[in-house]
RNA sequence: GCCGGAGUAGCUCAGUUGGUCAGAGCAGCGGAAUCAUAAUCCGCGUGUCGGGGGUUCAAGUCCCUCCUCCGGCACCA
């Protein structure tokens, strides 16, 4: 019981949500749906991230306002997450104002704290595409890497953070603090990215170039850099600072305000890990705000078979599947498939082997539970004890737990996929078929009944948070209200339940994905904030 | 180039601090059963644990070296 609070990244809005960005977000849909089963008060938290240059070239591109373009985009995102059944609590914007003060909130804490001055970026400049590259950008021959054209050395107003002055505390609260950033590999490379040194972070860019930006308090020719901006969300959204209030009492780290700071997690894919576990932390040393409790960093999907894509020149996005199979198929694909941290492939092939798993193993076990017990007892539930698969439940439990709260989904819902497995083992050894023809063994078949039915309970109460339709299905089958909580499934008697049987919860699909029919290009994937 | 990770059955991978660690799932082969979405269950693997060397009574499991693959090396939103 507590209160735990995490986080997406919020995804720049000048494209459409991908693979990338769901892969994120049901991952915190995931965990947020585990810990409120857990009991704890939950705040999840994703969204949009509206300013910078590339929203506002686009917005001038299609002859709309960057504001009109970011409402389109933003309903975008949500329409998307309302498709996988994400369950966030806040879908933050960067363009409310409440989030526009709080950064300048944050921005002036800076200021005070001494910890920002003026100086020249010096940089890369294309005029062909009016922005900065960087050296590896544009290479040894320096040229702009988009169109070839001329790079020129130029140097602009900027405004600094001394981030460099948080390097050695950040390093000692990384070693100190093994589980801040996993995984561990992602942690290594910190460290290692850490020890060559850390510069100044540039945090304004001039407004002549970009306007589309948040003005900076102490300096309204200069805006906000994007990623400063950015991060701010966690902030704002934990309701950690009061812009509106005096400076002396506009909370930061006193302590004075409640708030849902620090965050417990920030989730993110590894191209975005430096910016979350460098330049995050030490703005938030420099405002003196606590850090977040844990930075978790994916891997990303890549398209597998290399082979195949390029005979096929395409391959099926897995987002589409869920048209086809339902949001729950594609989450348990996403979710049971790659582990946690590491990059894995796509292929429709693993796919197809994931989905019979869930078919055959989990719908099935729940089909034929269901059905032998309307065939043998009518529809209703045995009220005999139910302890047949005591000790296979209790190691899956136990493993599932230590899955999720190691942030090993994969591994979590692996254990969760063997009960069931265990489950149609019980079934073959139990032979409930032949009991039903014997009447002086009623007593053996409502045993086993009554354990079916309680452990169809207990595999819907763990595989709720990837597959949040179908356990409710199957627990309203059971004559639940609905899922039930880890917690109450010792007390939970279902004897005398009416169950339903139903429609098999993954039906069989016969239009194959593998045949190729309506194929869409899949670029490699990789997403970003 | 520097730093880091990984190379274990056809495929995807598990394998804490060295001693039933040579495994799981999928695929394949054989069998059983019929409640169920022809869905399930049981049985079957002679794998040099990337190559070589070393430490040890004992090494996928530690050390050295070589090979291969991958990741990171900042303003990319």
């Amino acid at each position: 019981m507590g209160s735990f609070y995490l986080s997406t990244p919020i995804y720049y809005a000048s494209g459409e949500p991908h693979l990338g960005h769901a892969y994120t977000t049901i991952l915190a849909d995931v965990l947020a749906r585990y810990r409120r089963r857990a009991g704890d008060d939950v705040l999840f938290l994703t969204g949009t991230d509206e300013h910078g240059q590339k929203i506002q070239e686009a917005a001038a591109a299609q002859g709309v306002t960057p504001l009109e373009l970011c409402d389109v985009m933003a309903k975008r995102f949500e329409a998307a997450w309302e498709e996988m059944g994400i369950s966030h609590d806040r879908f933050i914007r960067t363009t409310e104002p409440e989030h526009i003060a709080v950064v300048r909130a944050l921005l002036e804490r800076l200021y005070d704290n001494g910890l920002v001055y003026e100086a020249e970026y010096t940089g890369w400049y294309s005029v062909g595409q009016e922005r900065y590259f960087t050296e590896k950008e544009i290479g040894p021959d320096r040229v702009d890497p988009i169109a070839g054209g001329p790079v020129q050395r130029i140097r602009e107003k900027n405004y600094f953070f001394r981030m460099s002055e948080f390097r050695e505390g950040l390093i000692r609260h990384i070693e100190d603090n093994p589980e801040w950033i996993v995984p561990a590999t992602r942690r290594n490379e910190v460290l290692g990215f850490l020890g060559q040194g850390l510069a100044d972070l540039s945090i304004s860019r001039p407004r002549s170039r970009i306007h589309w930006g948040i003005p900076l308090p102490w300096d309204s020719d200069q805006v906000t850099y994007v990623w400063v901006d950015a991060l701010t969300n966690y902030v704002t959204a934990s309701g950690a600072i009061e812009p509106g209030a005096p400076t002396e009492e506009r909370g930061f780290g006193d302590g004075r305000r409640p708030s849902w700071w620090p965050c417990d997690v920030h989730l993110m894919g590894k191209d975005i890990l430096t910016t979350h576990a460098v330049y995050w932390p030490t703005l938030l040393m420099g405002a003196d705000l606590p850090l977040p409790r844990k930075i978790l960093a994916h891997g990303w999907w890549v398209v597998g078979d290399t082979k195949m894509s390029k005979s096929l020149g395409n391959v099926v996005d897995p987002l589409d599947l869920r048209e086809q199979y339902g949001a729950d198929a594609v989450r348990w694909y996403l979710m049971r498939e790659m582990p946690t941290g590491q990059d894995a492939s796509y292929t429709p092939d693993r796919f197809l082997t994931r989905y019979d798993e869930l078919r055959n193993i989990f719908g099935n076990l729940a089909h034929r539970t269901l059905s032998m017990v309307k065939r043998y007892r009518g529809g209703t539930v045995p009220d005999a004890p139910a302890g047949g698969l005591a000790s296979e439940t209790g190691r899956a439990l136990a493993a599932y737990r230590r899955g999720l709260d190691g942030y090993r989904f994969h591994e979590g819902f692996a254990a969760a996929m063997d009960l069931a497995r265990a489950a149609n083992g019980f079934v073959e050894a139990r032979e409930p078929w032949a009991l039903a023809r014997e009447p002086a063994r009623a007593g053996e078949l409502d045993e086993t009944l009554a354990t079916l039915v309680r452990t169809l309970a207990v595999l819907a109460a763990m595989f709720e948070p990837v597959m949040p339709v179908q356990t409710r299905e199957l627990a309203l089958r059971l004559g639940l209200a609905g899922v039930p909580l880890l917690a109450d499934l010792e007390a939970a008697d279902l004897a005398g339940h009416a169950v339903a049987v139903g429609q098999p919860l993954f039906p069989r699909v016969d239009t194959g994905i593998s045949d190729q029919e309506n194929p869409r290009l899949l670029d490699p994937v990789e997403p970003d904030g």
